[in-house]
DNA sequence: CCTTGTGTTCTCCG
DNA sequence: CCGGAGAACACAAG
């Protein structure tokens, strides 16, 4: 499940990787996965180069150098490539050198690529391909075809980044002030309103139970009940959690690997995601898991109050 | 039946 | 009856 330290990892590396590089072939393989349609985006991506790779919040936008095509809409051209990973996505980046298509002499990076993905790219979960100069090759796998690849244009970007996403952890617009006035006067439950993507972008079920696990806060607490020091301290684990899972490259839960295929290093900084039934470090007291808010939530119901 | 991120739809309340 | 909040549902597929 990439949330926020997964995607920015997996942006860190490729950005170092595809800026500057040219599409020189765009193959869909599952045309769900694709919007508008298949054919509208390579007819659109096809010659441009990656000028900037972004993210918000979960979401992947590939910054393209200008069409080339006059004849395309000029009020708003498919500048943008978003790229959402969903709970299964992959996006896996080879060079020709690491090809996996020929079996033999690979080397250890490929190996290493090849055991994480279970064998050869394409593999059945592969939905898109997107191939540079030098047969470098962009993988998108996406087991359960939650994700997603969509061209739009600067200003259906700007609606899209404005009507779905709040400010990001770990940034000056998420502020300890901007954080309690989003808390105040709301009646939900702090672990729905720390899901919700409009006022905090990036969070998601894992770092949703280890941000409240840190703040000694019960999921169920009404958001806009919560104390002036309680807020404070939900905030600061907020920036603390995601920054040190960035620091550690993410989390792989299940499937989630990075841009090189490797797995996320904070697995083992969880002390309630997945750990239902084991013992809390802080207390030892036996963690719970249950069903808030339509999501399973895992949480210590000794220092959790 | 379970799993989750997000868009849509339903329901409630003032 | 309107608007907004929040909850519930829909989706995919293993």
């Amino acid at each position: 499940m990439p949330e926020l330290p997964e995607v920015e990892t997996i942006r860190r590396d490729l950005a170092a990787k595809v800026v500057g590089r040219k599409i020189m072939s765009v193959h869909i393989l599952s045309p769900k996965s694709a919007a508008p349609n298949a054919v509208f985006l390579k007819k659109n991506l096809l010659g441009r180069k990656i000028i900037r790779l972004e993210r918000r919040g979960k979401l992947l936008i590939f910054a393209l150098s200008p069409s080339t095509d006059l004849l395309g809409s000029k009020s708003d051209s498919a500048d943008y490539l978003l790229i959402h990973l969903k709970m299964t996505g992959q996006l896996i980046y080879v060079d020709k050198k690491d090809s996996l298509a020929g079996g033999h002499s690979l080397s250890a990076q490929a190996k290493s690529l090849a055991e994480a993905v279970g064998g050869t790219l394409p593999n059945r979960h592969t939905r898109a391909i997107i191939g540079f100069s030098q047969g470098a090759r962009l993988f998108f796998n996406d087991l359960r075809r939650f994700g997603y690849l969509k061209l739009v244009g600067a200003a259906e970007l700007a609606k899209i980044l404005q009507n779905n996403y709040g400010p990001e952890p770990l940034t000056a617009a998420f502020s300890l002030t901007a954080f309690q006035s989003a808390l105040t006067g709301r009646k939900t439950k702090i672990k729905a309103l720390l899901l919700n993507q409009k006022i905090i972008a990036g969070l998601g079920n894992i770092y949703a139970d280890e941000t409240l696990w840190l703040a000694r806060i019960h999921p169920e607490r009404r958001a806009g009940a919560l104390s002036a020091v309680e807020a404070k301290k939900l905030w600061r684990a907020i920036n603390r959690i995601i920054g040190r899972a960035i620091e550690y490259r993410g989390t792989t839960f299940n499937n989630y690997v990075d841009a090189g295929g490797r797995q996320g290093n904070f697995f083992g900084f969880l002390k309630v995601y997945g750990r239902a039934g084991k013992r809390c470090p802080a207390c030892r007291t036996t963690i719970v898991k249950s069903k808030i808010v339509g999501r399973g939530t895992h949480y210590c119901p000794h220092c959790q109050i």
